[in-house]
DNA sequence: TGTACATCAGTGAACGCGCGTTCACTGATGTAC
DNA sequence: TGTACATCAGTGAACGCGCGTTCACTGATGTAC
């Protein structure tokens, strides 16, 4: 059998991209170097051509979804301008994130990738926090704009924003895909908007 | 060395206390029967005699949660009879739970307990809707009771006030206890109540 | 255009560690007489 | 009240499995001449 090489940094992203699926589907806890070689169609000494260890691995994941979740309030600062649909857009995009990419609910509540490493655990919480303060950016913006309750404070409306999503995404998790999480959201977002908008 | 002998009622509860405790300081991963078996002073084949493996001490261990959060609701019927006024005490009772045993999260987030017991998996699942659809009980009462605003479907308030403690209780945990859930879920709650509240 | 060589992606065998679990045993405890 | 015995909680050594990682190697690929 002929053997199949390739330069480093597509293998990177190859494998990368390989360990998402195997967590989307599988979980963390089914994510070894034997599987994942596997999956990218070689050995598992292989993969240490491309990753030092599971650890570098594991930040290449972490920060692959710390990049589409930034990248999400991007697109929607850039492509809208009204505080409030910006904010229903970015709820969209996060379940659509997650329906796509199970793996990122199961990775943030996973303790195998912060588990005894102290920095990776730093790395995923400065994540968090730097996606909630954007939300909050973004409800500032709105009360300056006076669509938002100046009362309000950002920080907890961005977490409560947060909170649209997330019990949804473990109950979907756990049901199997069986709970219907885009119907909760689009039932829950306009009762928070309600509530956090300015009264007509 | 003189050895201690218990009943196996008493080290059934002594060792899944333990677990919970274990868990709270360190996470699912660091549980294991060395260091659990060490804990309760005996050696790791010592549990085999109360538990007949690691399995049937984790069910121990969900059944004491879903004990725990079932019993917060009971309570807060027994005790109140106001349904906003119920709820508003559950989310403390919540917020407690979380912070005396931060197993909570650890566990309900964690893969290690359902991993590939797909028995254990809807277990948990079990208990969440149940605790979904006695928090929605009590949204409907209100409704009845005229204080909660009738259009709004009882299931997706459940799902909302669920995700007003937990994401907080993720950043709690990633932050190490430094980030204040209390407080978060203390400005939350109005919010929240505002919006589901009928209109004076 | 063809050849020699250096580079480095991929191989396969082996190692070591953590950890759940088994099993023959020991000896403390409660009970029957 | 004291003694013999059955019960069963706790012991300690050993096993086996999964899994991350190492290391000497092979041979495909691109480059210099």
């Amino acid at each position: 059998m002929s053997i199949v090489k390739l330069g480093t940094e597509i293998r990177r992203e190859q494998i990368a991209q390989a360990a998402l699926h195997i967590i989307a589907a599988n979980g963390m806890r089914k994510l070894n170097m034997a599987g994942l070689a596997r999956r990218v169609g070689m050995v598992p000494s292989g993969i240490y051509r491309h990753y030092r260890n599971k650890d570098e691995l594991l930040d290449a994941v972490l920060e692959f979804l710390r990049h589409r979740l930034l990248g999400n309030v991007a697109a929607v600062q850039a492509q809208i301008d009204d505080p409030l649909e910006q904010l229903q857009e970015l709820l969209d995009l996060h379940v659509r994130l997650i329906l796509e990419h199970q793996a990122l609910p199961r990775i943030l509540f996973s303790e195998e990738v912060y588990g005894d490493h102290q920095e990776r655990k730093g790395k995923l919480r400065d994540a968090i926090h730097a996606y909630l303060s954007e939300v909050a950016d973004i409800v500032r913006n709105g009360q300056v704009k006076r669509q938002i309750k100046p009362e309000l404070n950002p920080d907890t409306v961005a977490l409560m924003f947060l909170g649209l999503v997330q019990p949804t995404a473990i109950l979907w998790h756990l049901s199997d895909g069986e709970f219907d999480a885009a119907k909760h959201v689009e039932r829950a977002w306009p009762i928070f908007r309600e509530a956090i908008r300015v009264n007509l």
